[in-house]
DNA sequence: TCTGGGGTCCTAGGACCC
DNA sequence: TCTGGGGTCCTAGGACCC
């Protein structure tokens, strides 16, 4: 069986690849600046100002998290947990920080210019989080000194922390760097997938999230091993194409390869309102976002030819409305124009949160990103996208659409 | 416990084409 | 008159991930 292998492609069938997930990151961040931080409970917060208690924790060190402060809560409910040490220097407090992206991404570019060093390829996930396919630099008999090496030097050069999985497969590497955090390292041999995953819940999976674990749970199906073995019908038909796949996954099937990331699909900004009423301050929270992300598609060479908005309605109800232009262009005053029409429909209602999209990216100048544009595609993943957009006309592009 | 911001992929119905 | 099947694109929504 060749399974649409290319000829001259590697053979995937043995690969080494390791997963490497960055502790606490933002926290971690704040303390390689802030050394004083070492050991205290740090909360980072998202849309938090220092002395506010707008926001939500973006990411908790583990002091913190011992007191029941976790990702995603709001700040003030945090703050409940543990009052900042200012306001209670004697009892049990937190250094509280807002996200400062700029500051991280610069120490990640830092832990990723030492991955690329020890890998051949490497594919950026996240800020905080990389596959590496390193089959041609270890060998499963000295895997896990393989491991420690990419966390000693991860410390020694950056002075960050990292969790390690090592395995044949992208998503058992996932599973395994999460599986000691933190400074983990977990390696595991091929023919060994099944059996590491067997007990786990079946969160652990990738691409199981609350909903899918609780309709698997009255399925019967509560550990990685129950979703290796359950009806494949059954699955197709509660979660469609995703239920073999997350099957497959489970059983430590996945022939993914790991290649670079290639260019970004869509391009958004969104922010929260501190107060969900009706009314212009929210239409002109949509034009400023229009503006920050046109001004952000234009930094990355990025034309677009959709526009989209986003407007939530509390408790937490999330309307999208989008429109396609005839071709990409590039042109802010047309996203702003774009945005707040489509938003129109929402001037007389409560929002509490708001987003611009841009979409249906191309771009004009790129180097066709050599391997990610068609490495990158996985099969069925084809959506004609360079078709749709043939030779994209660098004249054509700027054709105004001011009717739109 | 009333929830931040930036992404990806999949589904499903309707328009439209052959 | 309404009988088929196949395909693409557009839009809205949802689950999930970090």
């Amino acid at each position: 069986v060749t399974s649409g292998r290319l000829p001259g492609a590697p053979d995937r069938r043995d690969r080494i690849v390791a997963h490497v997930d960055l502790d606490c990151f933002y926290a971690a961040c704040e303390r390689l600046r802030e050394p004083a931080l070492r050991g205290e409970p740090v909360v980072v917060g998202m849309g938090y100002e220092p002395g506010s208690d707008a926001g939500a924790v973006a990411t908790a060190s583990y002091e913190a998290r011992a007191h029941g402060v976790e990702s995603a809560q709001a700040i003030t409910e945090a703050l409940e947990l543990l009052p900042r040490v200012a306001d209670d220097p004697n009892g049990p407090a937190a250094h509280y920080r807002p996200v400062d992206m700029e500051y991280y991404e610069s120490v990640a570019a830092e832990v990723k210019a030492v991955l690329h060093d020890a890998a051949k390829t490497v594919r950026e996930v996240s800020v905080d989080e990389a596959y590496l396919d390193v089959t041609d630099r270890t060998d499963w008999s000295v895997a896990e000194g393989f491991g420690r090496y990419l966390r000693d030097r991860v410390e020694r050069e950056v002075g960050l922390t990292a969790s390690v999985g090592l395995a044949p497969t992208m998503s058992a590497a996932k599973v395994a760097s999460d599986h000691d955090k933190p400074d983990g390292l977990v390696v595991v041999e091929p023919g060994e997938v099944r059996e590491f995953l067997a007990d786990l819940p079946v969160e652990a999976v990738h691409g199981v999230g609350p909903v899918r674990a609780s309709e698997l749970a009255q399925m019967g199906v509560e550990t990685a091993g129950d979703l290796a073995v359950a009806d494949p019908s059954a699955l197709s038909s509660a979660f469609g194409e995703r239920g073999p796949e997350l099957r497959r996954r489970a059983r430590g099937e996945d022939d993914r390869e790991v290649t670079p990331r290639g260019r970004p699909k869509s391009l958004s900004r969104e922010s929260a309102l501190p107060d969900p009423e009706p009314g212009a301050a929210a239409v002109d929270r949509v034009r400023g976002l229009a503006t920050a992300v046109a001004g952000r598609a234009d930094r990355e060479g990025a034309a677009y030819r959709t526009v989209g908005v986003k407007a939530v309605e509390p408790p937490f109800e999330v309307n999208t409305r989008e429109r396609s232009l005839p071709g990409p262009v590039a042109d802010a005053d047309l996203v702003e124009s774009v945005a707040t029409d489509l938003f129109a429909e929402f001037h007389d209602r409560r929002v509490r949160k708001v987003g611009v999209r841009l979409s249906n990216l191309a771009f004009p100048d790129g180097e066709q990103s050599a391997l990610g544009e068609w490495t990158g595609a996985e099969p069925g993943d084809g959506d004609g996208e360079t078709d749709r957009t043939p030779g994209f006309a660098p004249d054509g592009r700027q054709t105004k659409l001011s009717e739109y």
